[in-house]
DNA sequence: GCATTTCCTTAAGGCGCCTAACAATCAATG
DNA sequence: CATTGATTGTTAGGCGCCTTAAGGAAATGC
């Protein structure tokens, strides 16, 4: 959320008075939080210029993803990471726009199938290639050794904090701490 | 937001239908966008525990940062990056939590100056050292060698999508694409 | 003195997310 | 078969953060 970030200088400064500072911590820390806010906001703006919002978006991934198998309501929650009274709103949302469609499954009547309409195949023919576009583009000035080694940096972040996870309680919630 | 992220050869695959599609670029953005998602949340679940939003955890780092010179409303919404209606906001939660006090300034009675209460100030110094713990723990699974790499890799992404932005237009829309 | 700009705030709204409760339906059990 | 327990999708209510638009008050420039 800050717009600029503290100079390693400031921030090997700011360790004298908080002993629990670790510099090069805190600055990876924030350049990760940073660039991905920036980043997301990027996409989120490439979206909006095709009347987009990053939820619908999501689901139009998902479905797009295999359109011979309709899927539910509650596999899209699942796999977009939300609860199913929000992928409930967001369904309400694309299928106002004629994006998708709800019908009825035959074999269990109180599962819905959810599957594109031929709008929503459309539209997604229609945004996948500028979108690709445009997140080549954002990668652009790493060649592709540098994005080998920013995902595995990446992995090692999100594996640590997955294991964190697990060790601490057997619930596991999603995000623990 | 995807919950799992789709492998490197299902994206190889996918390139064949999207000429577009760059795999390594598209897989790298997508472990970013993932994994800052992620650690946004670990950071958010940690200030929940102290009863802190992202945004108020924000105002308040900046007023920590220099408690002797008060700041404004305007100030901190240009140093937060958001409109002063929402710093409003923000600063009325703050201030109804007894964190943070609005007092006028006698040089310009148009300013407000915002400043931590002892409340605040306490809190802060509470809250932090647990943070940066949270902080170092969260990257502890990078060496100082690769948080640096790190960091260098994700100034060149922001590099390339600042100087994106001051090409295209000379007005300048914070996020353009 | 007057116009312009700057300050902060209010008002109204959007989006995305959550929890809690609910009716409908299915599955399993006695 | 009938009851119990799970599961599905939805509604209702709420929170957080963000926006734009409008407005009063105060400073500044001519």
């Amino acid at each position: 959320m800050l717009r600029e970030l503290p100079r390693y200088e400031c921030l090997l400064g700011a360790a004298e008075e908080y002993p629990t500072l670790d510099p090069s911590a805190t600055e990876a820390f924030l350049h990760l939080l940073r660039t991905g806010d920036v980043v997301f906001g990027v996409e989120s703006s490439f979206l909006a210029q095709h009347n987009i919002r990053q939820g619908g978006f999501t689901v139009l991934m998902l479905l797009n993803r295999c359109c011979e198998t309709p899927s539910t309501p509650a596999a899209l929650a699942d796999h977009a990471g939300v609860t199913r009274a929000t992928m409930t709103g967001l369904l309400d949302t694309l299928e106002k726009d004629g994006i998708i469609r709800r019908s009825p499954d035959a074999q269990d009547r109180r599962t819905v199938l959810v599957s594109l309409t031929p709008a929503g195949v459309a539209l997604a023919e229609r945004v996948l290639p500028k979108y690709f576009e445009c997140v080549a583009r954002i990668m652009s000035p790493l060649n592709k050794t540098e994005r080998k080694q920013l995902v595995g940096l990446l992995q090692k972040i999100q594996l640590g904090l997955s294991s964190e996870a697990s060790e601490s309680t057997s619930k596991a919630p999603p995000v623990g701490v």
